[in-house]
DNA sequence: TACATTTGCTTAAACGATTAAGCAAATATA
DNA sequence: TATATTTGCTTAATCGTTTAAGCAAATGTA
């Protein structure tokens, strides 16, 4: 078994040379002549050479390492998003870490301390369901490493921001569903105090008045977005005397669970009740009726996020101004709302 | 803007120590005072110190990172994995690096050199489809660097594993097919190639056996299991003059696949033709009819994954045997076959 | 031929934390 | 009182790489 590691020591060692002229071989440098580049390649190949990613990064102070920190992977919309994200920065010579936070406040700060104690170049981040308080995002800010936020961010912390326009959708939704005759438009959504939920629902109340429609606040409900959410606050609102004629979920996942609901109460989806979420999962296209939604256009949040992140790290701090990008999204019109 | 790191060096100025004593008292050394000990902590805190991990990692030979390879996080499955992965070494002090592979051997390749070059004290992965060359693993073996593999495995490797009896599970599902009276099972799988999509189709071969039913060859197909393939498979079987009164799809997504053109086709499920998935993703208790699954016990291959590693980590190498940890899968059954 | 420049390296000091070895002062033991 | 032990630190080397500074030899220029 080879225990040992093998440093440019060794490879310098076998040419007889100094480990500052490997090191340089290495990097290409113009001042080692093409020799001696060639034989510290072969040796290195020969030894089985490996970098060793903590010293260059410690010497360097750089990692060329980009933390991601997600709510959760196991979702079509963040998976994609860092698909193409790392796509973008393995191109530029970054490598990604992902942390989930599993929607949870504590976690999130977890994550971050250990993202920070890794000593990544930059973090790029969704914001959990639960946080309210900004203390580690500032903290990331204050160290001076650039902090990029998409889909969940968060205006109070001024940073760069990647996302669709969340009130536009709801406008879009509800026009949407207007025009096929709803009168009484419920609104499953997540928490105001999470910005873009409280955008999709200043958007649903002002789409609603621009349409001349009542705000009925019994038709306003607040939850945490899950399939389990859905079901039960669809069942509240069947329970209701005066039901509504469409529903607009501000989540797939909990747009199913209030299908599920709707279907097993035999409620005709979308005679009786239309219904919208919002993610275009790919299970609104496979579930039966098949589920209308808002595409968030992920590839390109990921993408953008990435470049965002690279713009950053190459300007000079403080000179640029901040990247506020703003997707217009796309109605998915499915089965379940015509 | 605090540009300067702060270093266990400033905190000794402030305190008129040594740094070596900083670093000491950090770590609870029994050699220094506790007054020493709370006056650093307090330091540290004031002036907001984090320490660097590259430093420390570099000097101690141990990162206490573990690099984690799956195919894609964007399944159920495996976030499921990870998540429950993730809190067993976050507790022994280790922090995990997500990479996917998105079945693609290049890339596999490529995320086993960025965790060997970030220096992580092991790896735990899950093979892409396309994985056949097992050089790259035989390199982190090589580096005496543990290695644990899940679900996706391969015998040839010679490293622990932990993932469920899928030459089992397939006696399960055809017995159970048998049971409602099925005779012509016909099996969507993976590629051979893949020990565990051959264990599933020599399962399948041997349980028709069992049962005294023929064996088709025009009834076996190998494919990548992507719901596009489920389709694909699904058509060409229902273009056969004789036509299967079942089928077993080895992943569902697949089966979803299938499903649909089931559907489309308007052909009863499970009247007709009965169809069983794989992997218990939740979609399968959602659409119509819901889909009989193999649940995967993804928590608990998380688990033991986990375990697995820090078992290994903790023996000093050669000393331990082989770990391979097969579980007992478990048929969920549902409308899609009764 | 005399000097300047370029080439191709070497030397040595970092990066920030850890740790083996050592040492003086305080305390314990005989 | 003399010696041993413990306490509480310091010193200095080290992990593997990078890089500023320097230097001799080779090459170019006048």
């Amino acid at each position: 078994m080879n225990k040992k590691r093998i440093t440019i020591k060794d490879i310098a060692n076998v040419l007889n040379i100094s480990p500052a002229a490997v090191s340089k071989a290495m990097h290409d440098d113009s001042r080692i002549s093409t020799k001696t580049k060639e034989a510290v390649r072969r040796v290195a190949k020969e030894l089985n050479y490996q970098p060793n990613h903590l010293a260059s990064a410690l010497r360097k102070g750089k990692s060329n390492l980009v933390g991601v920190i997600v709510p959760r992977t196991n979702s079509n919309f963040f998976s994609s998003v860092i698909e193409n994200m790392e796509a973008v920065l393995n191109k530029a010579g970054y490598n990604i870490i992902i942390t989930q936070s599993n929607e949870s406040f504590d976690k999130e700060c977890k994550n971050i301390d250990t993202l920070l104690y890794t000593q990544v170049d930059g973090i790029i981040a969704s914001m959990a369901n639960e946080t309210v308080d900004l203390s580690h995002y500032e903290k990331i800010k204050s160290k001076g490493i650039p902090l990029i936020l998409f889909d969940r961010g968060e205006n109070d912390l001024n940073v760069d921001y990647v996302g669709i326009n969340d009130y536009d959708s709801s406008h879009i939704i509800v026009e949407h569903l207007v025009e096929k005759g709803c009168k009484r438009i419920a609104h499953i959504g997540g928490y105001r105090r999470t910005r873009i939920f409280n955008n999709r629902i200043r958007g649903y109340v002002d789409a609603l008045k621009k349409n001349k429609l009542p705000i009925d606040d019994s038709l306003i409900i607040e939850s945490s977005l899950t399939l389990e959410d859905g079901r039960r606050e669809m069942e509240r609102l069947l329970s209701l005397d005066n039901k509504p004629d469409a529903v607009y979920v501000a989540s797939d996942y909990a747009a199913l669970g209030a299908l599920q609901v709707l279907n097993e109460s035999k409620i005709n989806v979308p005679k009786e009740i239309k219904l919208v979420g919002f993610g275009n999962e790919p299970f609104t296209s496979l579930v039966s009726p098949s589920i209308t939604s808002i595409a968030q256009h992920s590839k390109d949040i990921g993408r953008l996020a990435a470049e965002t992140f690279l713009k950053r790290i190459a300007q000079p701090e403080l000179k640029q101004s901040l990247n506020k990008i703003i997707l217009e999204a796309q109605l998915i019109v499915r089965d379940s709302s015509s």
